[in-house]
RNA sequence: GCACCCGUAGUGAAAUGGAUAUCACAACAGUCUUCGGAACUGUCGUUGGGGGUUCGAAUCCCUCCGGGUGCACCA
């Protein structure tokens, strides 16, 4: 509809002898003022040096003219400084109704037909708890993955851990002094037991402080020399601890991507690109690395003075992350040399380093330059007047004084929910599944909502919502439509997208419908889910409006099939947005 | 110090350079409605300060103030 407009408009402005102007056709704002809007007056005006109001009545006039070849279109008018508004007719809102029905293709679209794209997202680390952090990069990871196959891509999904170093040793060297846990625990139980290990000896690790001056703890050296047995994997005992902590952390993790909805297609460790790296590295020292105090290192700022130094290997020989993202990244282009795009997913704590990787990456491989794409999001943040002990540290607590993980807080949620509906007529396993469905939503909804790049205000008491503005409203609102679904089936009413009855009302849900596959494509071109999250709540809010004012399902009234049908649009748009968000979508909660 | 990101109602957010800056939470006032009250209908209230560009700025430029993150052997 979108480029019919447009090209009504150029052909208006041949007509009046005006051509290759850049104009857009829009939306506007507000419904009132049409289902869409251009500023080609305004422009027009400008170049032409012409009140735009004057310009806009003539443009009009001309557009009149053509006005009856384009049946939807119902009126154009002229307002405020000069926009001509367009009013689309109840038969085009009719004809959308019909295709939503029709097409179960509604949605998609071929902007990235046949394209290969990684998505890499969520990367926790054996060993170590699975934070909020991860629980955020997850929600945007996948939601992003969704949209870019909604639009034709073909989508692998990977997930990179570190599965050696320091923080290891810190772990195990808890885990050596506190001992092994009850095997009867639950993997989520051990591994929250692995994580306490970990901070325990990442506690130690730190130097000690005595009066002003600060001494090296013992327990560092105890830690080193694990870190180094994990390496070299010359201690048996060591080893044994190793396999089982990644096994339970590893399985526990699994758990996690099943009921967040997330399977992924590679894993890739640390071990095993670190070679890959240093291999890059060693090969290109002179040429893009040099030697620096027995390091090896890359000076950004050499190349780009917004880039800065960074050491790629230690004096001591040994690869930093730095070198093990080189050997990622050239690990997945090789493995996959017909890749059109390898996007990561970080916290944006990591941007800067990571520009700095990607540029001495370029240099080595010009050919990845324009294929790689780091998307970095916000931070937990504590909101204001929120109470939480600790978030300073990057470790939040909560009241009873517990470490919040994104574990911690997805189990929560889950039981605050399973809280609410323990009551319905269901078994316990649908009890549990629904409650897992509706509890991810709250939290991928709250993470979601907003665009990526900032921070997300955390408050523990209220960040969880199943109000308003939240996940549980708009599968509330998907729901509530399938039960006027099946009562409608049960009085034998059956939609008719075709039944206007005499009846040219059209209802704002209508107005919102249409515009979804729009709402997909601009966020598949921006890699932001949260315009797809704040059509949703526009759109239940609109249902829930024409629900609460309107009967639906009524034998007497004529229009009932139309106002059915119209619901069945709903909940397929519902259905498909809440999907793309990474949100299943019950049909009773 | 340098670099990057950010500053919008009491709170949390939205707004491809466009119209009277939108939405939710909170607060306040209603609806107790047939199809699910996890709802609906109202009221209240906002672009950090100062310049500039533009017909038009929350958006672009400059500057000041305030916050976050990153800057050599951690990841």
């Amino acid at each position: 509809m979108q480029e019919k407009i447009k090209k009504l408009i150029e052909g208006a402005l041949k007509n009046l002898g005006i051509e290759e102007i850049d104009f857009v056709v829009e939306h506007p704002e507000d419904l009132i003022n049409g289902d869409y809007s251009t500023n080609v007056a305004m422009v027009c005006a400008k170049n032409f040096k012409q009140n735009p109001k004057e310009l806009a009545e003539k443009i009009v006039g001309t557009l009149r003219q053509a006005q009856g070849e384009f049946p939807e279109i119902q009126e154009i008018q002229v307002a405020g400084a000069g926009f001509i508004n367009f009013f689309l007719s109840p038969k085009f809102f009719h004809g959308s109704i019909e295709e939503i029905l029709n097409n179960e293709d509604f949605a998609r679209n071929r902007t990235l037909q046949n394209k290969k794209i990684m998505v890499e997202y969520t990367d926790p680390n054996p060993f170590k708890p699975f934070h909020i952090g991860h629980l955020m990069t997850n929600a945007i990871g996948e939601s992003i993955a969704r949209i870019l196959e909604s639009s034709g891509a073909d989508v692998s999904r990977a997930n990179y851990q570190g599965d050696i170093g320091l923080h290891v040793a810190k772990a195990i060297w808890g885990l050596q002094k506190r001992g092994l846990p009850n095997p009867d625990l639950s993997t989520a139980e051990k591994a929250n037991y692995i994580g306490e290990c970990y901070s325990l000896g990442a506690g130690e690790y730190g130097p000690i402080r005595l009066g002003d001056e600060e001494k090296e703890s013992p327990v560092k050296v105890e830690i080193d020399e694990i870190n180094k047995k994990i390496y070299d994997r010359t201690d048996a005992k060591i080893n044994k601890i190793y396999e089982w902590g990644f096994k339970v952390t590893m399985e526990a993790f699994e758990d996690l991507y099943r009921i967040l909805g997330t399977k992924f297609d590679f894993y890739f460790l640390e071990s095993e690109v670190a070679q890959i790296g240093e291999n890059i590295v060693r090969d290109n020292v002179g040429k893009v690395f040099k030697e620096s105090d027995g390091a090896i290192i890359f000076k950004g700022e050499e190349h780009d003075p917004k880039l800065h130094t960074r050491v790629f290997i230690t004096s001591t020989g040994l690869p930093t992350y730095e070198t093990k993202e080189l050997g990622l990244a050239e690990k997945k282009f090789r493995m996959n040399p017909n890749m059109n795009l390898s996007l990561v997913i970080t916290a944006n704590e990591q941007a800067d380093y990571m520009r700095v990787v990607a540029k001495a990456l370029s240099l080595i491989h010009l050919e990845y330059t324009d294929k790689m794409r780091h998307i970095t999001h916000g931070m937990m943040r504590l909101a204001r007047g929120a109470t939480a002990e600790g978030l300073a540290s990057g470790k939040m607590s909560s009241r009873k004084g517990n470490v919040v993980t994104g574990e911690s807080l997805l189990r929560d949620t889950i039981a605050l929910v399973s809280e609410k509906v323990k009551d319905r007529e269901w078994d316990e396993e649908k009890k549990k599944k629904i409650s897992e469905q509706v509890g991810v939503s709250a939290i991928k909804y709250s993470i979601l909502k907003q665009s990526t790049g900032g921070d997300i205000a955390f408050d523990f008491e209220k960040s969880i919502s199943f109000e308003g503005d939240s996940g549980p409203y708009l599968q509330y609102s998907y729901a509530r439509a399938n039960s006027v679904i099946e009562k409608a089936r049960g009085e034998n009413i059956l939609p008719d997208p075709h039944l206007q009855a005499g009846n040219n009302v059209v209802f704002e849900v209508e107005k919102l419908l249409y515009r979804f596959p729009e709402i997909v494509s601009r966020s598949a071109a921006e890699y932001e889910p949260h315009y797809i999250a704040n059509y949703l709540i526009e759109l239940a809010r609109a249902f829930n409006s024409f629900y609460g004012n309107t009967v639906i399902v009524d034998k007497e009234d004529k229009t009932s099939p139309y106002k059915v049908a119209l619901t069945f649009a709903f909940t397929f748009v519902m259905k498909k947005g809440l999907h793309l968000l990474g949100i299943e979508a019950p049909e009773k909660m």
